[in-house]
Order: structure tokens, then sequence, then C-alpha cells
DNA sequence: GATGAATGAGCCTTCATTCAT
DNA sequence: AATGAATGAAGGCTCATTCAT
């Protein structure tokens, strides 16, 4: 293993340790000192991969499933199926709610860390909206509310469902309850 | 001015100054000695009046218009245009996306945040499943879908919407982003 | 009941509810507002009665039995059975471990606490070296020692037998654990 | 000086630091910036060495001479001298009324500090119950009284005696305060 | 590049005491 | 004489960050 490698290793030991103890405890309360001692480093080394833990939580941030997005506007047919199948990937987090929370602590914690999450959600809205749009010319999707819009309260929908679920309410289980939910919300959208 | 009255008095000074602070900086960066030196008192009076700072969070949390809610279920006709009436309501707190975002950052900062914000959402969810029985029984809402669940999606979305719009994006008005969500909401659960 | 009478009452009222405490969590833990609050009176009234904490322990200090142990010299015959009585009424404060924990901590806890207790101690030292003169003249302890050195050897005796039962060590009753203790001593000195 | 015996010496600093303050003030009156201070630290530092106050006192507690007490029962001859010899080390410490005191109130300040010290004199009991068990068999102690009631009431004597004398009674010199009166608790114990 | 002891600003909180009512 | 809201000094303690090794 090369020096290039070793220093990979390093840093996604400490985002797992992070990952670990903010799913534990929480953002606010998990301390450098703690992620350092539990990935194994010393307390001076986790600065020669982040500049703070602001920029810890900016890498954890949940993946915005970009590149999947991007791919649903070239299947032929019906959208929404493939929409529906990537909300069911959800599941594969086995994301527990107090992760879910610490990410949505993180997310909102401060300025820098409410930045990167926007970064990410325009390039959601993006992606999104371009299906939406092919979804309006097939048809598949309703003409009344410009795509742009109906983005954005899908990715609404998706924010409100987290933090509801990572307060501990709905279904125990979070690709359930993000399933049930958009079922709702396609039915408001279809042609 | 008596003794009750100075009391109260004071108890709203700490609050207004700490919604002020909150909203500028944000819930974790605003310290009770800001607050105490804004409010105009002592450091030690913060603490005849609230245990600390998580307590002070738990009294600002934005209100559940419930009683609202309830008076729904009892008007004639159709129930949607009371609930539109009401969502647009929101507008009234003139309330700043920072000020929304520190709340928002409040009610998940703790635990015992967490739980009180619960509690309040239990109340509402209690309120708002039986105007949307009452809208099934009337056949103006679906009935295809249990009331709670449907309920639980209405509070998802209003959560959604709140942390969309306090991150800075949305509609520049809380009210009309909400309207504007909600439009598609009725939408979908419409019989 | 006139004026007199009620301030003396509540004085005790203040007395008793510090000793209750005291016992319960220790003389440093336990605050005025405590004291107040089980006392059934308004913090400010305290300082009416009491010009501070330091001020109220020394009013509960154990009494020193001085009158009592001045009585002995005056007896006929033996006088350690007289003085074995005396230390046996030490039951009769039924005091908890914690309350003697909370005393030993009081009168060692400041200066001015040292300086009440010290008082107290010089004035039994005075009764009691005469008790043991008096027992050496009658030939009934040793006069080899001077009756001070006795005299302040018992009263380390008790203070040590005191201390050590209060950290919760020797016999489950403290008068027990006494009268073993001064068997032993009352040996060491008879003539 | 490498590392480790720079963290010893700086250990050893605030050690100092804090027995000289507990002598010249109290142990409660002693705070830490006052230790830190002396020391010349940063109060940061301290809580790298100790996680508290409490945590100090049981790292200056009077060391009992367990070692030493062991040694005694294999002597030949008589115990007596050499338990007097050891008492009579207790001068070596030099210690001040005013440090005593400090102990004194150190180890009866806090439930945890009280353990502590119960723990010590445990290990100190069982040492010198087997000495005294020794003087017993060798018939130099009186067997009228059971070894271990002998060795608590010597250390009740130890305990009082030191209190005694911390709070400024007794002769200038602890070791000789002590040596005085263990010849009385001697003569109580022959056989 | 890794280490971890040292830092120190600044946090929350306590509580004896005061004083206007 | 009683009240209790206001005080503010002072306490213990945390923790991100630095830097000499």
């Amino acid at each position: 293993m090369n020096r290039e490698d070793k220093k990979r290793l390093t840093r996604q030991n400490v985002l797992n340790a992070a990952i670990e103890l903010f799913a534990e405890q929480s953002y606010e309360a998990t301390t450098i000192t703690q992620i350092t001692e539990r990935a194994g480093i010393a307390k001076g080394t986790f600065f020669n991969y982040f500049a703070n833990k602001e920029d810890l939580i900016c890498d954890i941030q949940v993946i915005w499933a970009v590149e999947e997005v991007r791919r649903i506007k070239e299947q032929p047919g019906l959208l929404i199926p493939h929409i529906r199948y990537l909300i069911m990937q959800i599941d594969k987090f086995h994301a527990s709610r107090q992760l879910m929370l610490a990410v949505n602590q993180g997310i909102i914690s401060s300025p820098k860390a409410i930045r990167n999450q926007l970064e990410q959600i325009d390039e959601l809205v993006k992606a999104l909206t371009e299906v939406i749009e092919e979804g309006q010319r097939r048809g598949e999707f309703t003409s009344s509310l410009p795509a742009a819009m109906i983005c954005e309260i899908a990715i609404q929908t998706y924010l409100g469902t987290r933090l509801y679920w990572s307060m501990g309410r709905g279904d125990s289980n979070l690709g359930t309850q993000m399933v049930v939910t958009f079922e709702l919300f396609f039915k408001s959208i279809m042609a």
C-alpha cells in the first residue's frame, strides 16, 4: 500500500468514526477527541485531514444520488417507476434515526454546512428538473405547474420526511416511509 | 406595575432578546451572556427564569395552531379552504429565514427539545386527524388512505417546506411557499 | 404567642431544616435556598436570623455537655462510672453518620467555625481537667501524667471516634463505639 | 528530558502548588485557577492531569505507611518499639497544622474522597490487625479484646490526634503529640 | 506525516447576598 | 419583619487548535 492509499484509508477511518459517534450521540455532542480516539489516531492528525469539524460534516452528508437521477430521463416508458425504485434504495443506507438526526443537525449547523448543502441541492434540482420536464413532455406529469416548482416540492417532501422520521416518528423503516409519502406525491403530479 | 407583571415583562424581554440573537446568528452560537446583555439583565437573572438554553427554545418553538385546527372540522361545507386559510396565516409571523433556521436548529438540538417538539406534534396530529376524518366522511378527501397517514404526510410536508425555506430556498415569503406546496398536497388527497 | 416567641420559633425552624439537610446531603452541599425552602420562609428572612451559613453551623454544633462534666467531680466514690454514663448519653442524639459527618465538615470548614469550636473545647477542657484532677486526688486515676494531658487525649479520642464513625466505620451505633473505645482509655489512665 | 519525564514534572508541580495553597488557605477555598497560576501552567492543563479537584486530594492524602506496618510483625522481640518508631516518623512530613487541616477537610469533603480514604484505611486495618494478632500471640498485647477492635481504636486515636492538632491544639509538633498519645494507648493494650 | 501536551478563551452555572417593595 | 427578584463575582470545566518534538 503506497502513501496515497494510506492517506485515503486514514481519512476514511476518521469519517467512519465520526459517523458512528454522530449516530450514537449527536453532531454537537461529538468532540474531535472522541473521533480521533475511535479512529485510533492522534488528535493532531485530525487537522492534517480536515480543517475543522464543520469540514467533516460536509464530507459525510448523505449522498444525493444525482448521477442516478440524471440517468432516469434516458429511460423509455414511464418515469415514475424508476423514481420510485430510486427512493426505495434509501433503505440500503440502513441509517438509524440517530444518524439521520445527526445529519440533519449537521447540515443546518453552520453557514458553511448550509452553503455546502445548498450546492448539492442545486445540482439535484438541475438533474431532477430535467427528469420532470421529460415527464411533462411525455405527458406523464401535469404541465399545470412549472417543472422547477414540482422539483422543489419533491425535495421539500424528501427533507420533511427525513426530518420527521429522524425525530422518531413514521414507519420504523425510512425507506417505507419515503415510498408511502411519495406515492401521494406522485398522485398529485400525474397528468 | 406590580411584581407579577414585572416578572412577566422580564421573561418576555429575555425571550425577545433570545429570538433576535437566534435570528442574527444561530441557536448554537448564541450564548446566555449575549442574551442577558441584550435583555439588559444580569446573567444570573436568566437562571431565575429558565433552567438553561434548552429550556428557552422550548418556549420559543413556533406555535402549532392546534386550537384553530380543532375548529376547522366544525365548519360547514368544504374544509380545504379553511385549511388553506390557516396555512396562509403563517405569513403573520413575519419570520425571517434566519429565525426559522434557528428554530429548526433548536428543535433538533437536544433530546429534550425533540421530546418537547414531538409532544406538540402529537397534539397537532390528533387534531388534524379528526379534521381529515371529517373530510373523508364528507367525501372531500380520498378514503383510500387512513386519515392518520394523510395527517402524518401533511406534517412532513410542513416541516420539509419550513426546513427548505429556512435554508434559503423557495419563495421569499414562507407563506407563499407553503400555500403553493399545499395546493399540490390537496390535489393528492382530494377524493 | 408573642413576638419574641415567634422569633425563637422561626429561628429553631431554620436550624432544624438545616440539620435535616446537612444530614441528607452534607454541609457544603446544602444551600441557603434549600434551607429556607424547607423551613418555609423566604430567602431574605434567613439573613434576619443568621449573618451567613458559617454562623449557622456554630449554632448547630453538637453540644459538649460541659455542665454535666462539671457536676461529675462533685459525685462521691468512683468517677469513671459517671463519665461512662455520660458517654452513653451520646446515643440520645440518634445522630446519623451523615449528620455527624456534616458536623465534622462544619467544624473544620472555616476559621471562624474552628475558632468557635476551639472555644467550646476550651471550656470542656477546663471542666474535664478538674474532674481528672479530682480523680487523681482520689487515687482513681494515674498521677504519672498531668491531668491536662489526659484530658487532651480524652478529647482526641472522642473526636477520633466521631470522625471514624462518621466516615462509615465502627459499630452501627455511635454510643456503642464510644463506650468500647473509652473502656480501653479508662484502662490506660487508671491508677 | 523526554516527554514522559516532563509530564511527571508538570504533575508534581501541580501537586506541590496545590499542597502549598491548601496549607495557606484551605481545601475548599483553593481554586483551580490559583493552583494553575502558582504551578505556572494554563488552566486547561490542570484537566489533562486531574479530572477535577476531588481527584487531586486523593493523590495528596497523607501516606498511610502500610508497607512499614506490614514489616513490623516480622521483627523479633517486642513490637511496640517498632510501632513507636513508626509513629515518630510522622515528624518527617513537617506538615503544618494548616496543611493537615486541609487534608482533613479534603478527606471528608466528598463521598468520593471518603470512599478513597476508607479504602486506604481498610488496607491499613488489615496490615495492622496482623501485627496486633502477632503481638497477642507473643503475649505482648492483651488478648481480652479482639485484635480487630484494638486496631480500629488505634486508627481512631490516630485520626483524633491529627484532627485535634490540625485545629491548633496539642504540642507544636504533631509527632510529639502522637507519641504521647500513643504511649497511653500502648499502656491500655499491654498484656 | 504523526504525535499529544499545552493552551486559554469562553462556556454554563451556582449561590450568597442585597434591597426595593 | 418578611419577601423574593435581581445581582454578579466566581467557580469548574470543555474543547478546538497549536506547535515543538
